[in-house]
DNA sequence: CGCCAGGTTGATTTCGCTCAAGCAATGTGG
DNA sequence: CCACATTGCTTGAGCGAAATCAACCTGGCG
């Protein structure tokens, strides 16, 4: 339930899906080969955990397909989900360079190819091609840029302005928008774990769908979510109310 | 005031005091003369803008003395207090080497010296000695880190905790322990800063303060911190309040 | 069938914000 | 040297957003 599916099957980064999308992907054929040999590929389901924040850091991960949320928590037992990881991102890179243990955890959300690479192969690559240092540190960079514009919004912005600007970001890579201007989107995660994103409790969520609803900003029904007009989601960012 | 004064007589990578606490100790010293040739140095007094948000991205800038603010300002002007630079600290290398303008700006707390490398010198640096990649890498690692726990911690603990850690940081930089087991530390920020670094207004900030008076946790005159015992400021870290 | 996790709803409380005023220290111009 | 602005900090009163506590409802599953 852990430790998934060893599928000897897939796992072959020339022909991996996400490919191109990887820091890996400015690696030579051979650099390649060195990175294919060092490697294992797994199956995970819903719920299987990655990694453990406080686990020792063994190497890295590369998400081949699926979605895994990166968890944090403190002491008191309160959880933050800090961000999504997609096909093509590679977690686990920070702790793994920065020498520490992991430093939060990973928690698959639906099911998912996560490929493992060990610590001296990639440390072997780093020093075969140090451009992929470079890559990575372009990476951390955007990272640490979100997680910054995060501390900020969570800060100033109320409740109904963050859960407004989740959507907006999920639009992207979920949504669909209709010829007549409308938006539909398939959310991947639970109320909980929407709740977690933006720092609240899941009653806060129910009630802060509730007014979007009573609003008329949008239709929630399951994980399906229906937008009428986008432009009411932006004026929800700024406004603190619609009426 | 904005600039600050060019001083010939400072600015050489070879005495400079913060040597050895900065990513560029590695450097050979062939290296470091080429460092030496690309950078300029200068004096800044508190409040000059060493690079504000949005600005152009030319360069790293690396202090020599004094204390800097990295702050970050939403649409609304609410502003937050990201983290403090200090000697030794490479500033803007995230925004360099993303190739982004900066995300944020950085003001000067205390008179500081401040090197600014050129972009060319950074980029030859980084090609001559690809182990100076690494150093930012696992500089940026440990930042996100620090970002990621400050999301944590706004979004989870109140107000109290909040104040009572960042003391605690600063202590480690600022206090003074006495034999008899007391702390006693000099701030290096206002009141206002001490609040936008923990995500508040200055009124509860100071209502923050009272409170630890009264509870006889801390006594504050100034920019001058006394605490008896620090098991208080400990305490107060978990509990809601201390009767 | 009963259990349980996820979600919703209501009642109440509390924490931090807003608005407003006052105060001390510092600076400035006549 | 004094009258006056300015800036940083404090204090009070009242409000409002979100947390907490508690109940209940739903659908899935053993």
């Amino acid at each position: 339930m852990n430790d998934g599916d060893i599928s000897a099957s897939s796992g072959n980064c020339f022909t991996c899906q996400a490919r191109g999308r990887t820091e890996w992907c400015i690696l030579t054929d051979d650099e390649h080969a060195l990175l294919d040999q060092g490697k294992v590929s797994r199956q995970h389901l819903p719920g299987d955990v990655i990694f453990h924040e406080g686990d020792k850091c063994h190497g890295v991960h590369c998400i081949e397909s699926g979605l895994i949320g990166i968890r944090k928590m403190d002491a008191a037992g309160n959880e933050v989900l800090l961000r999504l990881s997609h096909s093509g991102d590679t977690m686990g890179y920070r702790s793994f360079l920065a020498g520490n243990d992991h430093n939060n955890s990973a928690e698959v959300l639906e099911e998912s190819t996560v490929c493992s690479v060990s610590g001296p192969t990639v440390r072997a690559l780093l020093e075969k091609n140090p451009a992929l240092g470079l890559r990575f540190l372009k990476h951390a960079a955007q990272d640490l840029d979100a997680a910054e514009e995060k501390v900020l919004q969570t800060t100033t912005s109320p409740v109904r302005a963050r859960f407004a600007h989740l959507l907006l970001v999920l639009k992207d890579r979920y949504g669909v928008t209709g010829k007549d201007g409308t938006l539909t989107l398939e959310l991947p995660l639970s109320r909980q774990d929407m709740a977690a994103m933006i720092g609240i409790r899941p009653e806060s969520m129910s009630r802060t769908i509730r007014s979007f609803e009573e609003e008329d900003i949008a239709q929630f029904s399951g994980r399906r979510v229906h937008v009428a007009r986008i432009e009411d989601l932006i004026e929800a960012l700024e406004h603190p109310a619609e009426l």
